[in-house]
Order: C-alpha cells, then structure tokens, then sequence
RNA sequence: GGCCCGUUCGUCUAUCGGCUAGGACGCCAGGUUUUCAUCCUGGUAAGAGGGGUUCGACUCCCCUACGGGCUACCA
C-alpha cells in the first residue's frame, strides 16, 4: 500500500508570485490531483527582512484565479498546521538542538564581518572559501572551541548559529525523478547555516522539518534548489527520517537574452510575469498581471503547462481536467525552456472561442463604458460574430465599434477613391431597395440586395464597397448582410444617407 | 573561479538504436472572405563540435564548446 500523496507549494512572501512560481504550483497540484493527493500551500516567512505585506494573500488570490487552490494552508484544513514557518519557530529550535545532540550540528560564534573578510581574501588569491571540515578547526565554533568555552560563550549570550556538520571523504548518491541519479562528493560541501542567530531557521531547516511533519511524499521544485539536494538528503539521514521523493522543475528563461526570467523583465519586455496585478507597498509602482491584461486563467494554465513538460501526443489545448490526467512528472525537461509572449497570446486566442457569448459580453460591458445602456442580448450577438478575430477583450471594441454607433467619419483613401455621383446615386437607391425589405433576415437582405445590384448591372463592389464604408466607415469588419441585420432597418438607411451627405 | 545540471527548426517541443527528423508559435506564399481579420492549404527552418561503441546513432559513452543554476545568518 502506497502512502497518500502529499505535496507542497512553499513560496516566500517575499513580493508578488511570478510566472515560475505559478508554473511550479501548477505542476505541484497537476501531480497530487493526478494521484488523488493532497496540495499543501506552505508560506516559507523565515527572513523577516525581506518580508512584503501582501504577498501571502496575493500568493493565494493567485492561485484561486488560476483554478489551482490548495487543499491545506493557512486558514484551511490545518491537520499539519500552522502553515506559516514565523509560527512554527519552537520547532525548528528543538529538532536543531537534536542534531546538535546528535553530533550532526555545532554551534558558531563567527561574525559576519570576519566570514565576509574570509571570503575576499580567499576570493582575492583566487580561492574559495568553504566553511566545512578543512578549516573549521581554525574558526570560532563550538568544535574548536573546549566544552567549557563553548558554554562560557553561550553563557555570556554570545549571538551564534547553528552549522551542518558536512563529513569528510564521503560520496552521495542523489536521486531526482526528473533528471536520475548523481554523485556527490561531500568534500566541496559548506557547512550550511541551519539556524540563524536572529532565532529563525534558514531555508534548508525549515523546509526539511516541514516537509517531514507535515508527511510531504513528494518535494517538486525549482533547479535553483538542486545544489541545495545534498545538505537536504544529510538531514533526512541526520535526523532518521524518511525522505520525500524529489522532482526538480527546468527554469523558465527570459523570451530574449540572458538568465532565468526575472520579476522585473516584465514591464521592461511588454508582457506581464505576474498572474495578477501588483502595487508595490513601497514604492506604489504597478506591475501588471495576466488577469488585467485580459488573459484566461485557462489559457494561461495550459500555456504554462507546456513550458517544461509534454505529453508526447500532438494535441496543445488542454483543460485543466485534461493536464491533470495526462500529467507526468517523468515527462517534464530537464533544460530550460524560454517564455514566448507570442504563444501564450495564441492560447488565449483559442480560449477565446471556448468562452460563452453571455459572459463575454458582460466582461465587454464593464470594460467598455459606452455600452452601458445597451441590451446584453444585443451585445453578445455581436461578441458572437467578432471573438473570432480577437485575442482579448480590449480588442472588442476596435472590432465591433460600429455595432453600437455610427461611424463618425470615412477612411479618407477609400472615401476618395470609391465616392462619386454615380456611387452616391447607387447608394441612394439602394436605401430605397433596403427600406422596403420586408422581412429583415440575414438571408432576405442578401437575396434583395444581390438581385437588385443584378438588375442593375453594375459590378458587386460598385455597391458593396461605399456601403461597407457607410456601415463601418472602413474597408474592414464582418460580413455587410450581418451588420445589416443587426444594427436594422432604419439605421441601415440613416448611416447610407450619413455616407451620401458627406462631401 | 569552483561545483552541479543541461544542449533537436528563431521559440515551445515529438523521437526513448532504423529518420524522407513530426507538430505548434512566429514568419512567408496561396486560397476563402467581392473588405479587413479569422480560417484553410502550402512553404521556411533543427538534433552544438569532435572522438568513440554499433551493421546502424539525434538517441549510448568520453572530450570540447556553449547555455543555465548554485556558490549568504535569502528563499
């Protein structure tokens, strides 16, 4: 019998969730829903410095309007609680003393000043600087120092933290679900910080005891924590635990360039990193989010979904339900994969055509206040004609204007290339031919109107063009017979005698 | 610098020793639309380089190059 699966999303609030992190919940909660597991949301708040108000709740605003909501956190189903590690300090203070107990930790009384000054003298002579066993004997710390001392120095209130105690000559074997088996030679490991002398815990602590308590089976995360998979497979060996599985997440690259995307390309490159929309406290400086640029979450989850991970079919939509069943972690990449602004557009032209025509069209009325006192049924007509041409909602308008209110004036090449008496005597009549349709439908306009310019014998854009351009007042948009149809008879008329009237 | 991880069209990717290297985005062309857009069809374009292993390597191994990550009392 297998366990439950149990996974967590654990991000630092430490500023707005940006599209990485989104895309590492979303595999997070692709695999516990694929395994009918469990989706444990665990704010990782151990740096007080770089802390940010509101990051927390927007780090699950962010995940609710993406459809990806976890099943335990903060405020919800807290068996393993509390979610937020600032709460779960007494903690980490008692297993960090086991360890300490256990011979696996020691205490050191080393200042920042006099480890940075380490560091660049090393750095200087073209040297690294590893706190770890070659020359810890030489520093401050509770292995250098006799018993007496240590404690004298305890006594006295001393600021110290606790170090890892990384063992000689030894070779680790790791194992990551993505990218197999590695070796590891513990020689080139530091002494990591495991308990700060602020009386927080670092990452690596609190993160190893969290995930133990809280009986997380499989740990799915960014690369940049691959370095850090030796210290943690030590702790779980130091402390007799079991570990988690691991899955470490390729990183997603800036679309050109450099580097990993970063929080700030966003405004910089045109395209937003964040899901939602973000105020800095600070600063009051605005980031936009996919939401207010008009993205689907949809759109966005399965665009997200593909950077990193395939199912190995040629189908690219997916519904959440559908990524769920399809996903595999043994599938996702083990390289890179580079955000492209142009796909995730494409995405959201196809979720556009999913959308219902109701809903589209009351997200039209708020966003465009002249359409306040038009009737919702009418507008979504409308909607239902345009969406296809259209990637977002801010694009409705320039598509669908015409609907709503008469063009107020001609584009000026065509108006002077296709108006003339004889036009303006076609138009003329034509008004007279479309007044006297009886029964307005699509189809009735369209046999009329192509009968008459039959009779006529004049050329199908003799007519169609001068009385596109009174409809619309371009040379562009749907179907004539269509818009005929649904702005109606009498303003049909009115916008022909508009076109006749103008000089 | 050190350590770790990677490398297929410009980009996202399929391929798990037999490949005429497939799909999608983008771009280009044609068609539909008597308009524009959508849409449809077609085209463009790739396994970093060098050694092995093998009857046969994009696929396995090694080296080099390049890319990425980490190298904090940050996560």
């Amino acid at each position: 019998m297998t366990k439950n699966v149990r996974v967590r999303f654990a991000p630092s609030p430490t500023g707005p969730l940006h599209i990485g992190g989104v895309r590492t919940a979303l595999f997070n909660y692709l695999f516990a829903k694929k395994h009918n597991g469990t989706f444990v949301l665990r704010i990782e708040d151990t740096d007080q410095n770089r802390y940010v108000k509101g990051a927390e709740q927007y780090i699950v605003d962010s995940l609710n309007w993406c459809n990806i909501p976890f099943d335990e956190g903060p405020g919800k189903n807290e068996k393993f609680g509390p979610y937020r590690q600032s709460e779960r300090k007494h903690f980490y203070k008692q297993y960090a003393g086991q360890l300490i107990a256990s011979g696996n930790a020691y205490y050191a009384f080393d200042t920042s000043e006099s480890l940075d000054y380490y560091r660049k003298d090393h750095e200087a002579k073209g040297k690294t600087f590893i706190y770890n066993w070659h020359n810890r004997h030489l520093l401050s710390n509770s292995l250098a120092l006799t018993k007496e001392e240590t404690q004298a120095k305890l006594d006295a209130g001393h600021e110290y933290v606790i170090r890892f105690k990384s063992p000689q000559d030894d070779t680790l074997h790791l194992n990551d679900i993505i990218r197999g088996d590695m070796t590891i030679d513990t020689n080139i490991l530091d002494d990591k910080v495991l308990f700060k002398s602020d009386g927080m815990p670092t990452y690596h602590l609190a993160n190893i005891v969290d995930d133990h308590l809280m009986e997380i089976t499989h740990v799915i995360r960014g690369e940049e924590w691959l370095p850090s998979l030796a210290l943690h497979y030590q702790l779980y060996e130091a402390f007799g635990w079991d570990k988690p599985q691991f899955a470490h997440l390729p990183l997603i690259l800036k679309p050109t360039g450099k580097g990993k995307l970063s929080k700030r390309d966003g405004d910089k490159l045109g395209f937003p990193v964040f899901p939602l929309e973000w105020k800095d406290p600070q600063t009051g400086d605005i980031s936009r989010g996919y939401k207010e640029d008009g993205y689907f979450p949809e759109a966005m989850v399965n665009f997200l979904a593909f950077l990193g991970w395939n199912p190995g079919t040629e189908q690219e939509i997916f519904s959440l339900h559908d990524l769920i069943q399809a996903f595999e972690l043994e599938k996702v990449h083990k390289s890179g994969a580079r955000f492209d602004p142009d796909k995730i557009k494409w995405f959201n032209h196809q979720y556009m055509q999913f959308q219902n025509d109701d809903e589209l069209a009351e997200g039209y009325k708020t966003y465009q206040p002249q359409l306040n006192d038009i009737d919702l049924n009418y507008i979504a007509l409308v909607v239902g004609i345009i969406k296809e041409r259209a990637t977002f909602i801010s694009d409705f308008w320039d598509l669908s204007s015409f609907f709503f209110e008469a063009p107020k004036n001609y584009d000026e090449k065509t108006f002077s290339k296709i108006m003339n008496s004889a036009s303006r005597e076609l138009m003329s009549e034509l008004a007279q031919v479309i007044s006297h349709i009886s029964d307005f439908t699509v189809e009735n306009i369209q046999t009329d109107v192509k009968a008459w310019i039959g009779n006529k014998e004049v050329g199908f854009g003799k007519v169609m063009q001068p009385l596109r351009l009174a409809l619309v007042g371009a040379m562009q948009g749907p179907d004539v017979f269509e818009i005929i149809f649904l702005i109606g008879k009498a303003e049909t008329v009115q916008r022909i005698e508009n076109l006749i009237q103008t000089i």
